[in-house]
DNA sequence: GCTAAATGTTGAT
DNA sequence: TCAACCTTTAGCT
């Protein structure tokens, strides 16, 4: 399930697949017959990732756009697809590879000029190189919303999710509801690089672990999934840190959780 | 077997 | 602020 990181890993992983072939789509649920007879037995030329949205750009400037929201996920493997199953919006099928779309919030073609929209309402993205965490900072620093509302808002900070949120303002000492311009430059940047650090680390993982080894019960070996994180989904259990029960509120709608005592507004 | 919740966004009130 | 969208899964019975 998806942040940031899954959406740069699976760009990663479906340009090893796709790029310079040229796929079959298919729509066996029936929800995108049209954009996948558009796209099909065209060549991928190039397939990017920018916070939670993929782009895969097939000959004659056509691109798929998809998003996979809340439910949204992309399984696949090598050979013979098995049956459809389920609900399947869209299939992918090339010689050696197929892939599978179920659930996506947005699934659809579009042209470059709708891609340079969807980009330009996204604030910077932790995960590329390119990204200025000054233009963050700039919207942050003059905002009285909390720190915690504004890392999960795409047009401040492309890529950032619910775990993300939780976990990284854990390991900053910031409460969520600490209004925007009470967090100085220093700290800032401290949660950008953290951020970036545990956003590539998630890429390589395919998951999200922010734990620090010696605050998980049983060291060695692959992170036991309850020990993976702070205060994410941890609420009325101790902190990890001092014992005090993590607590959880909700905050425009998202459940958000944070440590009341290790964390200052 | 049923219900609620989920790592998200959009559009109406 | 809230419902709607869409699908799977965890946690109940």
């Amino acid at each position: 399930m998806p942040e940031g990181h899954t959406i740069h890993r699976l760009a990663r992983d479906h340009a090893a697949l796709l790029v310079g072939r040229a796929p079959m789509l298919h729509s066996p649920q029936g929800r995108f017959s049209d954009g996948a007879a558009r796209l099909s037995g065209r060549t991928v030329t190039g397939i990017e990732a920018y916070g939670k949205h993929l782009f895969y750009a097939f000959a004659e400037d056509l691109l798929l756009h998809v998003h996979l929201g809340l439910y949204g996920s992309w399984t696949g493997g090598f050979g013979v697809p098995p049956p459809p199953r389920g609900a399947l919006r869209l299939r992918m099928t090339c010689d050696r590879a197929w892939l599978d779309l179920r659930g996506p919030t947005a699934c659809e073609v579009v042209t470059p000029q709708d891609r340079d929209l969807v980009l330009a309402r996204l604030g910077p993205d932790p995960l590329l190189p390119s990204s200025d965490a000054v233009r963050a900072w700039e919207r942050t620093s003059r905002s009285k919303t909390p720190i915690g509302q504004l890392l999960m808002d795409q047009s401040v900070l492309a890529g950032v999710g619910n775990v993300y949120r939780a976990e990284s303002l854990f390991r900053a000492r910031i409460a969520p509801r600490r209004p925007g311009h009470d967090v100085d430059r220093p700290t800032w940047d401290g949660l950008w690089s953290d951020l970036v650090r545990l956003m590539r680390s998630g890429v390589k993982a395919g998951r999200i672990i922010t734990t620090a080894p010696e605050h998980r019960p049983r060291r060695g070996g692959p992170v036991d999934p309850a020990d993976a994180h702070y205060v994410y989904r941890r609420a009325g259990l101790p902190c990890r840190l001092c014992g005090v029960p993590v607590a959880s509120s909700v905050m425009a709608g998202r459940n958000v959780f944070w440590c009341p005592s290790c964390q200052s507004d």
